[in-house]
DNA sequence: CTAATCCCGACCAGAAAGGTCGGATATAGC
DNA sequence: GCTATATCCGACCTTTCTGGTCGGGATTAG
């Protein structure tokens, strides 16, 4: 029973991108620098979350991504489903109704109920954080683009 | 975001075994052709939830397995566990302290309660159902061993 | 003795997952 | 326009996992 890392590379990435916010688009280089997670690769899951409209991307010299909306208007629920597909924790307990996969034995299968319940019960979790829960507080309120945060990054983060 | 099939046919194997409580073990031929898995693949399933304890098995002719306790008093939470090891829905967030792998970047990681907060949804459901609640109420006690059951088994099984 | 049954390790094939590569396209700054 | 920096995106590769089989050994009821 588990999340695919996938799941583990794109909300680490959300993450990144939730501590940039406003600060204009942050290119993956830099944040594979900063989590060392394996650029091309985090390319597959930021495509993915861009098509869900969570991040917004800007090609060209100093482009990269930027969240789509505030960290605190951002559901864990919406970031896993873009990452991992439907959220099920067997086919016959998908919360996408597209993907139902009814089990031919719908008739006497009384363990579906089970796979509900735990597929709720991870929904409910999921839907009762959001990104901002997970971006650690940024320091009160100076100028927020401070030339000092960006010597600091830096130095930082080299494992 | 998935349990393996694993979880899935370990507890399809345990209902069945539900509804057998009380009459004696029940072979693995009987069960496979019930629910149509096949049967050299439930002796692996089977021979896990031994270990845990939740079956008990009995060898030779007219052996088989049988629940080790009364289905009400069998947590879905175990059942699991047996399967499919702990509850872990990221490595950083296992259910079992043996397996706690901490994070290499376990100071900043401020992803981790994300995924214990998944990991209490998870085990909180499972904790609070029993097998019991999955096995189908039995017909008022009539004849339970019907020559009729017994004389299906033949027809099935042969892939 | 025989048939039924669990026991258990070895093995296997296909799928999926994690990850790489290279080139196309777009854009900012000179 | 040229160049450096990015995203974009399909093809590909490699390793692990998983679902599943096989065959033989140990046990036991009849």
């Amino acid at each position: 029973m588990s999340f695919s890392t996938k799941g583990e590379y794109g909300v680490r990435l959300m993450v990144q991108l939730g501590r940039h916010f406003g600060t204009g688009p942050a290119s993956l280089a830099e944040i594979a620098a900063e989590e060392d997670l394996p650029r091309a690769y985090l390319e597959q899951l930021a495509m993915g979350l861009r098509d869900a409209g969570l991040v917004v991307s800007t090609r060209g010299a100093h482009g990269g991504y930027e969240l789509g909306r505030p960290p605190s208007e951002i559901r864990m629920s919406e970031v896993l489903r873009a990452l991992e597909g439907p959220i099920a924790p067997m086919i016959c307990a998908s919360d996408d109704p597209e993907h139902a996969t009814l089990c031919d034995r719908a008739s006497n299968c009384t363990v579906n109920i089970l796979w509900v319940r735990v597929r709720d019960a991870i929904t409910g979790a999921l839907e009762g954080m959001t990104l901002a829960d997970l971006v650690p507080l940024r320091l009160p309120p100076m100028n927020l683009e401070t030339p000092t945060s960006k010597t600091l990054q830096g130095a930082v983060t080299r494992s």
